[in-house]
DNA sequence: GTAAGTGTACTATTATTACTAGTACACCTA
DNA sequence: TAGGTGTACTAGTAATAATAGTACACTTAC
């Protein structure tokens, strides 16, 4: 069960953004199994303090993304695996990376550096599909 | 001169945060040179269609941010090197660079993949400063 | 000195969105 | 049946992006 959604109130990034990342980062580096079942709705909205509303957003956005699956009365559980990905997120993704590498070099931080924190975070997440480009 | 400042009126960012990445990206990348002018504010306003009030906080922010200087009755400018570099903003860099690695490697994008894009990034950037971590 | 162009600082208004609040209903399981 | 679950809906509030318009100080060119 989920226990580390940290949520910060002062953060101009809206909540459920927040909360979105916080479980992405969970299902990413396999905190969290496939098919494990997240809190529900209301349980979350109670231990976070946030409004039920909230949570259901983060978790319809979710789902549709392709993260999560949703079973009516039941819960909300782990997908096992990415599978359609969406090429759009995929090139947002490229996208939001070359912005970052490129600030990051600019503003002088090393070669090295970079390369390395790339490649731990890979050996750090599980993935699942192919090959995508 | 700048005319290559695409702004997409459908994306949900907002303008001035459009307007920042795109000259943030010209200046990293070199295609605009140190002590370079960039357009007037009132300039800049007309070619886009966009208030001149939204160009204004961009290019504010841009001061603020250390990318470029602004000069009383002359105009702004391409900042010619980081300096002060703030630290928190590297970490952010950082965070949001760990971000999308993970979620490209989750979702299937080959390491090679990455990689080679982050080296490319790097090599077609403009570095200037020491070896910040 | 004057005029034109520059950044800057205001106030006011509108539109959008995040968030909260409350309710209701259908579904599943014990 | 009872309790927990997801879902849908309306309504209202708060914050912010964006526009609109004005005013002023500064710099440069004539």
């Amino acid at each position: 069960m989920i226990s580390i959604i940290a949520i910060d109130l002062r953060n101009p990034k809206p909540i459920y953004e927040q909360i979105k990342d916080n479980i992405k980062q969970l299902i990413i580096t396999g905190a969290l199994k496939p098919d494990e079942k997240l809190p529900s709705v209301r349980e979350l909205a109670q231990t976070t303090s946030i409004n039920p509303n909230t949570i259901q957003k983060a978790y319809r956005d979710l789902e549709s993304d392709g993260f999560i699956y949703t079973v009516s009365g039941r819960g909300n559980f782990v997908a096992p695996s990415p599978k359609n990905v969406d090429s759009k997120r995929l090139e947002e993704l490229y996208d939001i990376l070359r912005a970052a590498v490129g600030e990051l070099s600019y503003l002088g931080a090393a070669q090295s550096n970079i390369i390395e924190i790339v490649q731990n975070t890979i050996s750090r997440s599980r993935p699942q599909g192919g090959n995508k480009t």
